[in-house]
DNA sequence: TTGAAAGCGCTAACAT
DNA sequence: ATGTTAGCGCTTTCAA
């Protein structure tokens, strides 16, 4: 069906135009550098012949790609699609294009593709990983590959990251159900081996440690989908109703939507019951029936600030390699304080 | 910060392992052809100089890339992150990789990934779109670049695509609301002139017509996001409620939740009121507070059955080139009839 | 402004 | 099993 591409190449345009193929490459590269009159006939050179520049011919001769890479774990959580977006955005501003890998949270995916994109010579890496990478990272970074860790700050000050303080988002979540006056609270997510996970966690203890009241009681999960949330809720459900949690941080919105909705399909009342709130504040939290608080980003663009951090790193004006931001909190009903009649 | 990657080819390899360039060659390629003791001492090279193979090279001198490409309107949308992952598992299984492409539905960003990739020499492209692209693929079928069309059928016999049935989608959808006993029915979404709306408009009609009963309002929208669904949500709450349909076809899930969620803040009660049917089945529909009733892609996987179409095409085996799916009903409680008491 | 020509790093055909 | 070598298609320096 398809017809096989016949190997046209820059010579063959340059014959067919009769000029050297030095001049065609400039046509292609620097058009004003060449005469209207050859620029036309190799305008037509090229379209009678269907001449596509071969990619790796020049990218050999440059000695290095016009792409970056952006390795998410999965591109289908609504979180990652955002900062992909940003990542696009910014980088075509930049003239570069962007290779997106979905890992799926896989040490092996993700070593796979960092093997490929280095071999692709790519000018940089935005990695976000579950898996511990900084180790991975400083090889490629030996070898002349820079990268910019997304999503969590970096252990090493050698590694640049664009991150969001989970810690103080943990925080601003447990403090929020405390002044609600609810006491019984419960983190629900993990594994806690993830930084993700555990910072959370972390600043969640720290409100309730600095609040002096409360509790705050730890349900984990091994991952972190709807599916996770709503299991837990059946733990949950299975207890007498007075040994439940009256306020529950989740690790993210996934997780708080199944938690949300097994809760309610129960009977369980949201937030009269159960305050609820969830993190990354995704697209689905707010358009949920009972639409669920959460924490969020700050404003700026995770995926544009990286590719700014990345580019400055490039050319060498990168000031501050880790740069940090405060996350914002987000009330809605599933943690709004009722109305008293 | 990066140390520049100083130029290690693959004799600088050769030489310090004291062998010729091409045995590395061929230990990299096919190890079994390298004896054990010069394989050794190549490995010990490659790793104290760092050396990482240059993909340009390789593929220049090979002629051919080992990676498609999948362009989607909005990987955030997770009906195309489902068929992304199907995308990658069958091309990872293939020896092939994946370049992940973001179009925003915008024709000139289409464009743009479509050049790049064709400059890649990539085998083959999947493609997405709501715009009109069968001109431009068959442009670059001519010049060698094969492709699948997915999610819509193609019109033209020359281009392969593998899409599912819309208009059964649309027909299945009113049929099942009809049998429900309603009798006002309403499509909701738009513009009419995509296909994917269009073609589930029409099936709906037809099943309308086709029962002899009951009516078919259309209520169209530019987009297809929740922020639409509420928006038209909006429209129906200001009419007397006598005048509001009984039951709701929605062009996608988004949409479905937008209006679900709006009718419902409203006092609206669903499915007494209004029953809601979606479409796509994305995770969120089943994971609503009303699980939103939708209809689905078959089991099939369709990111895989469009790999495998393409992998036809490129060894000429592909048999049939137009493949269509029937998709199939989920009912949940958005239009589930209710128990008696 | 244009032409000629030297490689970029790799693979594979061929020779040994 | 290993060495030698000719390009793949392109950009760019240098000369004219």
């Amino acid at each position: 069906m398809t017809a096989p591409r016949r190997k046209v190449g820059i010579r063959e345009v340059a014959a067919l135009a009769e000029v050297a193929s030095g001049t065609v490459s400039h046509y292609l590269n620097r058009p004003d550098r060449v005469s209207a009159e050859k620029a036309q006939r190799i305008r037509r050179a090229i379209d009678t012949l269907g001449f596509v520049p071969n990619h790796a011919g020049r990218q050999l001769r440059l000695g290095r790609s016009d792409a970056v890479a952006y390795l998410a774990p999965d591109v289908s959580n609504p979180f990652f699609a955002a900062v992909a977006e940003g990542v696009e955005r910014r980088a075509a501003a930049a003239g570069l294009s962007v290779f997106i890998a979905n890992t799926h949270a896989t040490r092996d995916r993700e070593d796979a593709y960092l093997r490929q994109f280095e071999q692709h010579r790519v000018r940089g890496l935005l990695v976000a990983s579950h898996e511990p990478m900084e180790e991975r990272l400083a090889h490629l970074r030996e070898r002349g590959t820079p990268s910019v860790l997304l999503g969590r700050a970096a252990a090493g000050s050698a590694q640049p990251s664009v991150a969001v303080d989970e810690v103080m988002g943990g925080r601003l979540a447990a403090r929020h159900l405390l002044e609600l006056g609810r006491r019984r609270l419960a983190f629900v997510g993990g594994p806690l081996r993830i930084r993700q996970a555990g910072d959370r966690l972390q600043g969640a203890g720290d409100a309730v440690r600095e609040s002096g009241a409360g509790s705050l009681e730890v349900l984990t999960t091994t991952v972190r989908t709807i599916a996770a949330g709503r299991a837990v809720a059946a733990e949950l459900l299975a207890r007498p109703a007075t040994r439940r949690p009256d306020a529950v941080v989740a690790v993210n919105d996934l997780v708080a939507l199944g938690l949300l909705q097994a809760l309610v399909a129960a009977g369980v009342r949201v937030p009269e019951d159960v305050a609820v709130i969830g993190y990354d504040d995704i697209e689905f939290a707010a358009a949920s029936l009972i639409p669920l608080s959460s924490i969020r980003a700050p404003q700026v663009d995770f995926g544009a600030a990286a590719v700014d951090l990345l580019l400055g790193l490039l050319d060498g004006t990168a000031d501050d390699t880790q740069r940090t931001y405060p996350p914002e909190l987000v009330v809605r009903a599933s943690t709004r304080p009722q109305e008293q009649p």
